[in-house]
DNA sequence: CAACCGACCTGTTCGC
DNA sequence: TGCGAACAGGTCGGTT
């Protein structure tokens, strides 16, 4: 479900209420929230730990503790963080808690299950993390045109991975394509300096405004922030999601079409 | 190297 | 109303 501007509006939201906040307490209920390495090795390594920052990469958010390791989390299809009284009654599927100062707590809270936590110690290389491409709000246009250029990958694909660039996911990569005319279908290393300079500041342009916007609930309401707020940019999507509606440039019915697995709402008169 | 496929899960929506 | 099928914001590992 989150993807860069839902993944960033959470960080500003844990960076509101937990910096300075100290974990007096972790369970882990869920076998598989974490998965990585052994759940007794992050409640001893997070119980006691005071919040320092709150940083994302990617779709990944990292929190750092005042001992030097970090906890991070990463949120994949259906994971939601809540802060809220510890005596509210816990919803299903609530497969981590951490207990902060004042009754408050953090839940971890993901029906699917594919989210996970884990921590990365001090020092330590984290591959999950240093694997990750280019943050796509701080990449250059000469760093951007090359990571096109470089390869022969559909654009649509080449977006998506999170090798390339780190934090875009499928509503983004549509919305971006489509405010830069560019089919997803794309050859990368066919786009001209001009399509790519486009391409470049639609990214940057469409994330931009849905992190402004608290990013996208779509209807079953499943992404909401650390307080339970959904975001407003679904009702900005130019086409995601609105198969057979009007394209607002053109006026063609938007198209729905399966690329690399996943559905692709397009333009067919816009997009080339 | 790039594209494709199934798998991992639960919940909601859609079509008959 | 009921019920199975299709689909969902993400990623990984194995194949073609």
């Amino acid at each position: 479900m989150p993807e860069l501007p839902e993944v960033e509006t959470v960080r500003r939201g844990l960076a509101a209420t937990m910096i300075g906040e100290r974990i007096k307490g972790v369970e882990v209920i869920g076998p598989r929230t974490v998965r990585r390495h052994a759940p007794g090795h992050l409640v001893g390594r997070v119980t006691g730990q005071s919040v320092v920052a709150v940083a994302r990469r990617g779709k990944y958010l990292v929190v750092a503790l005042s001992s030097g390791d970090r906890l991070v989390i990463h949120l994949r299809m259906s994971g939601q963080l809540l802060w809220t009284q510890a005596d509210v009654a816990r919803p299903k599927h609530v497969h981590a808690v951490l207990s902060c100062g004042d009754g408050r707590e953090l839940r971890f809270v993901d029906p699917r299950t594919f989210g996970e936590l884990f921590v990365a110690e001090a020092g330590a290389p984290c591959p999950a993390l240093d694997g990750l491409g280019a943050e796509p709000l701080e990449v250059e246009l000469g760093a951007f045109r090359a990571l096109l250029a470089g390869r022969r990958r559909q654009l649509k694909a080449l977006l998506l991975d999170q090798a390339v660039f780190a934090g875009i996911g499928n509503i983004y990569s549509d919305e971006m394509l489509f405010a830069a005319r560019l089919r997803a279908d794309r050859a990368s290393d066919t786009v001209s300096a001009v399509a790519a300079r486009r391409l470049h500041e639609a990214m940057r342009a469409v994330l931009t405004e849905a992190i402004e916007a608290g990013g996208s609930s779509l209807a079953d309401g499943q992404y909401v922030d650390v307080f339970g707020r959904p975001g407003d940019y679904r009702a900005r999507h130019r086409v995601y999601g609105r198969e057979g509606r009007p394209c607002p440039v053109c006026g063609r019915a938007i198209e729905r079409r399966v690329f690399g697995q996943r559905s692709t709402f397009f333009c067919r008169r816009c997009q080339r």
